[in-house]
DNA sequence: AATGAATGAGCTTTCATTCAT
DNA sequence: CATGAATGAAAGCTCATTCAT
């Protein structure tokens, strides 16, 4: 009789695989890539070193798939956040704040996924995972150019420049200021200030007051 | 006849230093500290391995003096441009110019020198250089407030704004843009207009049009 | 079904412990500690260099538990020897003669685990096995002293003349004899009769004629 | 014209030589065989490294050398001790007290040249050495026996003893007693004691009183 | 299918020896 | 002839990956 894996195999294979990526993301997230083990994984797996090579054929391949998963998740998120009827620099602020404030739970992982060089493999996926938020935030941007809501400007390095900042607001508290603070809302609040106003003078309706200035 | 040591071998051996150096700068800028390796510096800088050795106690050494002089040339410049009479807001843009121009010359190595994860010997080094660059920027918005020029707003965070979109913007094209188009003089001055942009909103003297506004 | 190690898995995994601890073993007694080399103990027990840190985090620490053990199983040889209800004197001479006639098996070894200089770390073990010795010596002389049976002498610097003499005795033949000759047993007593000797003249009965006194 | 080295270019080079054995002698005196390098020989000459090279052709042969005539001065001086007109006995009992009060004024460095293991080059005059003591003081047995003074025994044997003896009480006091004391005059005395009671039983006249006999 | 012991290439670093100056 | 910088062959050790159980 020929075998047959049944149901239960296959959801006990997945949750398996699932239970070492989450190790792998907490790994990460505790001592970055560099400090990455396949021991340690396992460890945290519950699992042996050779069970990590049956479900991932290297660790650079798991690497990958986390980089990409987590990505793709947060991508998603924030795309969410940017996709509605409201004004464009509404919709890019949502995405902005709601993805700055996610990162800060964790900004040792997210400085990882976002920030860390890896092996070269890693790297390009990486890149690309970056390209999507890119892509996404000049997106946003482009509609409302096209929606007649800004003048048209250089989305894709406007793009770049946010999300640069966006990365030093994860990055730099997680050196400089004590724990806990780094998700202070306030910060949370002049980081996406700061984003919009960088764009602010592309604006074509030059009446609206800034909400950043003071009165 | 007892050996004296001549000039032209002192010469030489600080010659020697120097290639060294600057064979790690090379190495770094090629693969990043991650994919530096004395065998690659020891074979860049065409000498043995243990020749290294003879310069630098450890390879953390000397990724740590590389660092230390990198980054503290960079600050130099940069803090030369933002000193002098004028206004806080001219100084501020032209030490984010410059400092953008200079890494955009060398776009991998700027990225490894600034944000690059490495040993945490070197890492404390990093970081103390780039809270060098945080509190250059920072000092220059608290100067223009304290002149009157801008209404009080969390300088530390613009500083980390600031930092972020440059070096992102030092890391994008490095990924994106085909060669040589990275230094594009419109590219950097969107950067520019970009983080002057982000604390225009505190500026006291609203009747200022931005030199960024479209006709 | 989960995987669990077998009862004949553990047997192999002790087995392997003792082949690297023979291996290492038997490196020493061909060439010393100084000659002794991760490369070499692997090679012999046939295994990888990797496998010898699976065992022992380091070589110092495969060093330590080689001497340690090995010291531990010739003292208690010894120390059992030296107890009984005899007279002082005969068990005194008991236990030099075992410990001497089994040192004479494996002389180069002997040599280098009680003599042999090694890296600090070991050499605190080393004295600590040597201690043991001299103490299980001296111990043994106290409490024939205490008997009555010797007048009180400096039985500390009595036990290390006859350590001396017996690690003397061990060393010397290696160098000098024809194989096989070192362990003949006049040289055995001879040895013993030198180190009984060398403390006779305490002994409170100066009527007992020493065995050693020639027709 | 042909060159022709001055007498005074000889007697500096013979100076040199003996400057540079100098430092190595105290090198070892401070760290053993083992912890012994060029660099630091060189430097307490206050020669270059490449200098050493120009004297003698290795380092292994700059510890035989050292060895050579470290152990010819004190055998020459022990052997003078034991040569004269006086009973065999006492003369034995002059060279081995002499010898012991020499070697333990620097313990660290007459353990190293009686006992350390070096490589195997210099392992061998070594054992060269030690075997020149055995047979200094073998002779002296030897013309004790041949006097009528002893009833024949082993003076091979007994020459390992009594080299076995003081090498340990050179060592160990160099690990166990407090500085200063190591070459208290009572130990030595123990130590010529024991060794000359060790072949006592072999006088052929019994009725002398051993001076270590107590009231 | 799971285990974890075994592997071995590769790492940084040391140091006796050589050789251009 | 002295110098000390340069050499490069090891050394101990790590860890991603493989494989017998």
């Amino acid at each position: 009789m020929p075998y047959r894996p049944t149901e239960a195999t296959e959801r006990r294979k997945a949750e398996r695989r699932s239970l070492i990526l989450k190790a792998a993301r907490e790994q990460i997230a505790t001592d970055g890539f560099r400090g990455t083990r396949v021991r340690l994984v396992a460890a945290r797996a519950g699992v042996s070193e050779g069970t990590i090579y049956r479900y991932f054929p290297s660790m650079t391949a798991l690497f990958t798939e986390l980089l990409r998963m987590s990505a793709m998740r947060e991508l998603e998120v924030a795309t969410r956040a940017a996709t509605g009827p409201g004004p464009g620099a509404d919709r890019l602020a949502a995405a902005v704040r709601i993805h700055l404030t996610r990162a800060l739970k964790r900004p040792r992982l997210a400085h990882a996924l976002l920030a860390e060089p890896v092996a070269p493999d890693v790297e390009a996926v990486r890149l690309a995972c970056r390209k999507g938020f890119h892509e996404m935030f000049a997106g946003v941007m482009d509609q409302a150019i096209a929606g007649g809501e800004y003048y048209p400007f250089d989305t894709a390095m406007a793009a770049a420049c946010i999300t640069g900042a966006i990365d030093e607001a994860i990055i730099w508290p997680f050196a400089a200021v004590p724990d806990g603070a780094a998700d202070n809302p306030q910060r949370i609040d002049f980081v996406v200030g700061f984003c919009m106003a960088g764009i602010a003078a592309f604006r074509r309706n030059a009446g609206v007051i800034s909400p950043f200035r003071r009165a």
